[in-house]
DNA sequence: TAATATAATCTGATATACCAAACATCATAT
DNA sequence: ATATGATGTTTGGTATATCAGATTATATTA
């Protein structure tokens, strides 16, 4: 059989776990804004320590989810409002800018992979139906890609957290479903743009893009 | 005499103590990339325990300025090349959308207060020289007004995280003095799009605003 | 000698204990 | 009756101890 190979952050901390589940919570507004969280009893709820909870109390406040007065608490943030199209207009920006950097820095050798990525990915929206997992898979791989070519860990990472907020709200919408994209034709054209070391067209495409995407996202949530 | 309010976030913990002190240091290249930081060195270097350290660690991994693997250790992120340029870039999308959010989302209250607000800044501008401290405060609160009318603290963090890299920066430049803006038509004009709730324009606006302040800035890092 | 098993050690992860600020309560003095 | 001050409780801030995975050094064996 073939060896599962261990990727970093698949062992999770209960670090790790609190963040989650009260990041989740709290956009899912079963823990109120304003309220009151208190070191000790989440951790005797969750029958752990308070030391997990301090670092995920101390991430969450820098996410702006939770608030910490110092000597008085930790309170749930009393602007947690944001919508699911705002989130994704947020994350548009950032993957635009993404791709601009891309655009000016990939070396030659990140950008033959990337149009062999481009053709991978053609050749299974042929195949069709049954390799759909692999497909949405393969996609994702494409963005992480320019992510990487961007070179900036500070706005990867920014990418990433704001992924963490939108995985959280599809949970709470009960949409798991990983949109299947459609309009393979976008991502060539994006490829083109940073090939031609186009970056205001790379932003730009980029960011319509994923918008395109929110666009069938929201109306999904809106058919519930 | 007037009495000085306290205002939340003035009492600075070992944590932010640390978490600023270490993002310096990442930054301006103190510590190289890849370069191990061990909990215990740190707190005993700093004289004091390993829990504030851990905390300012958890934060800058949320940042990607370093990386944590679980029971290995923290590295500096290896990918710490974030050019001033590509920071203020990101700045200008964030607050470029935050003015997007606001004209969509402003109240006729707030709108009358940022009305206010460019009325006295363009009073202080005809002033000149004396009040010129005043005038890049009230500069600053300008662009708090618009954050808060944008009413989304998850943007609202991002920016403030911004801002601290920005300043952090700068620090390594040796460059302290903070911008004295010129062009305050550009002010009010931002203030026209939000006001006609015209947010493509205001968000447009915005970032041009944002990226031409940033060259001066640029411009005097080169001449150095 | 080289490959492998084993023990010592390092380090982050977690748990627990204590400290000091903030707040609430109640007593006391004016 | 109100203002002031003492006191106890709550809570985050900090320190320290323990646990367990990972690494390295060392010993053992083929």
């Amino acid at each position: 059989m073939a060896i599962k190979r261990i990727e970093p952050g698949e062992i999770k901390s209960l670090r790790d776990i609190v963040l989650e589940s009260l990041r989740d919570a709290i956009i899912s507004g079963e823990l109120k804004p304003g309220e009151h969280l208190k070191e000790r009893d989440l951790a005797g709820q969750m029958g752990i320590s308070t030391t997990p909870i301090k670092e995920a109390l101390r991430i969450l406040g820098h996410e702006g989810l939770v608030e910490t007065v110092p000597r008085r608490g930790t309170f749930v943030s009393t602007m947690v409002d944001s919508s699911v199209e705002e989130l994704l207009m947020l994350k548009a920006s950032l993957e635009g800018l993404s791709a601009r950097l891309a655009a000016m820095k990939m070396s030659e050798e990140e950008m033959e992979d990337l149009r062999r990525q481009i053709q991978l990915m053609e050749k299974l929206s042929c195949a069709k139906e049954e390799k759909r997992e692999q497909l949405t898979e393969e996609n994702e791989n494409f963005h992480v890609m320019i992510r990487a070519g961007a070179k900036n860990s500070i706005i990867t990472q920014m990418i990433m957290n704001v992924v963490a907020y939108d995985q959280a709200i599809r949970k709470r919408a009960l949409q798991f479903n990983v949109e299947v994209e459609e309009g393979f034709s976008e991502h060539r054209q994006i490829y083109e743009a940073i090939q031609e070391r186009n970056a205001e067209l790379a932003e730009q495409r980029m960011k319509n893009h994923i918008m395109r995407t929110a666009e069938n996202v929201l109306k999904n949530l809106k058919n519930r």
